[in-house]
DNA sequence: GCTATACTTGCAAGCGGTTGCATAGATTGC
DNA sequence: GCAATCTATGCAACCGCTTGCAAGTATAGC
């Protein structure tokens, strides 16, 4: 591989001279310009980026450590969604996307900062969905920007996230369902863990409060984002022996389509019967029978939108900053449909 | 930040010492060791990889480069089980990965060629479906080892690859229709420029030629991987008023679910007046009614296999080399059923 | 007790670009 | 025609870590 001194050797030229050709913003004479672009041609010169990035100690690249579980719960749709966002915007400004992966959640925060330490890459995304304090704490004390996907459980003033507002669009969800005069309906959470179960949940809580309808502790379940959690919260409600909902509203899709399954073999139709509601539009939400109703959550414009505060912060030189909500919205499709049972 | 420096200064030895402790393999006394741990402590030391990646000329990343089309036609099922398939491979060996979006074939290549002669990682796995043979040409003549998700079509005895073989699985799903006693079996493939199109294309004459059954021309349709593309295709063949076939196979699950709607459309039942075979096993697939039988590719397994090899070249400072192909599985689901108008 | 051998650590030259400063030559102003 | 101002290029230090070689000290062998 030739480097720069090959180049200028060839060119008759110093280094420097080479470095100025490539690096574009410099007065180089239309002569010597032409003379080092022929020698690079020629010795089939191209410059090495890793050395460029220590010397600007800049690496146009930002990172992203791959949650351990994704292939879990992310699987549905987050994940595709997350890395086409963060390329729309990464792409475009020349910059490229550094992946790591985790084996655990430990190990997510452990490759984090090891990113961000060893200087790998010039700003981080961070996917984590239960960061703690000490975490962001930690976070804030480094200095390569960062900002989160998601919104961290402590409020800093300075950090920055995007995300969507779980809370509002679940509140949003349980009142369509309300709406359809249905009185008893249930929850299906994800992982209690993860920070958007607990949000979800307190949009489903806030619901039925402002509605005034009574929240049976039974009725909510965690189903930890996977089909079988969906089809087994269905089981254990008909198995405590309580009166069935007639709506569950399921925080992602895959849930939604395991309830489905569940009341099916309870030979309870949805829609009439039972009505449910999933989230995240995932790709067989609209291809499975019936359609699913489902809360559409913007993974890719999140992402989108985190990459480029993530880059203007990076190019500015200064700490990430801003805080950004990202609207939600429900898909009404054939899973849902007016209470039958109106209890008045 | 601190450097190696600051650290030896502070433990008060010489700098290489210190490079010493940190990248493991060299003889330190257990004391020198002790007293340059503390100090990097101290002073929140990490080492900076891209300044190793320069000096030891290795970045412990490779790259792969997102086909711009991946919304479109990857989107199914193909990109997230890339993504984890390389992830699976690379995290467990310590390496990272660098991806690149790309906005058009030709951007495609530029972006591999830029990161390969920028020297942005060690080897790359390549993604590209249209390689064409300069492109290929120009893959070997550079000194990074790559290796090819997909067989290029040029034998080249010395490239490395790993695929399904996806002419042999598409003649065994059309063998399998046959076998059901359909005889007037439809193929509806993706974009005709893509390599793997051909391929299957291929594997439908073969086993249609193996039965001695005629292929009519009027049945191979090109659905370019678009929902739409296979209820286009549907309607095509009825349009130009040829018989139904009795049997689709469709090159992914998306087409074949347009063509199942275009069927519904016409009043033909799926599976007992015809039969739908898809490909990839997308996850719809099993949930939309009736669930599709249709043909597992492992593009998890073909990227995971395909990092391995990438990873064994790099570290063994040598091409990658070797070839494999990853067997697809069809996997039998409710839309196929005996042809029920035998004709013999 | 003295030399041969093994361990540790220091030294300094890289890895391949970048960039502030200096300088030589060209241009401008009057 | 000469000083002042620009332009284009060279010089050399630097980004932060690695590593072959040399050297100093400790240990072993006889």
């Amino acid at each position: 591989m030739p480097t720069i001194r090959d180049v200028a050797d060839q060119a008759g030229v110093h280094p420097s001279t080479v470095s100025r050709v490539f690096s574009g913003n410099a007065k180089i004479s239309d002569e010597t310009r032409a003379r080092v672009l022929s020698a690079a041609q020629q010795l089939g010169f191209q410059p090495n980026a890793i050395a460029r990035s220590l010397s600007v100690r800049r690496t146009e690249t930002i990172a992203a450590v791959v949650p351990h579980v994704f292939q879990g719960y992310f699987e549905d749709a987050f994940f595709p969604q997350v890395m086409s966002g963060l390329l729309d915007a990464a792409y475009p400004r020349g910059f490229r996307i550094l992946l790591s992966g985790s084996n655990s959640h430990a190990d997510e925060i452990t490759q984090m900062f090891q990113i961000l330490g060893s200087r790998q890459a010039d700003g981080i995304v961070v996917l984590s969905t239960r960061l703690d304090v000490d975490t962001v704490g930690a976070l804030r004390r480094q200095s390569t920007p960062f900002v989160i996907l998601g919104r961290p459980v402590a409020e800093y003033p300075d950090i920055c996230w995007v995300d969507t507002d779980s809370e509002r669009y679940t509140a949003e969800c349980v009142r369509y369902l309300i709406n359809l005069g249905h009185r008893r309906i249930a929850y299906v959470g994800g992982d209690p863990e993860v920070a958007v179960t607990r949000e979800r949940q307190a949009g489903y809580q806030r619901a039925m409060d402002e509605a005034g309808l009574p929240v049976n502790p039974n009725w909510i379940v965690y189903g930890y984002f996977a089909e079988n959690g969906g089809y087994r919260a269905v089981h254990h409600i008909k198995e405590i022996g309580e009166t069935m909902p007639t709506a569950f509203y399921a925080a992602n899709d895959l849930m939604a389509i395991g309830v489905m399954r569940a009341l099916r073999e309870l030979d309870l139709c949805v829609p009439t019967d039972v009505s449910v509601i999933g989230t995240n539009d995932a790709p067989e939400a609209k291809h499975i029978f019936p359609a699913l109703t489902t809360l559409r959550v913007p993974y890719a414009k999140m992402a989108t939108k985190a990459a480029e505060l993530l880059i203007d912060a990076i190019l500015s030189d200064e700490p990430a900053t801003g805080k950004a909500y990202i609207p939600s919205r429900l898909i009404v499709r054939d899973s849902t449909a007016p209470c039958k049972t109106s209890e008045v």
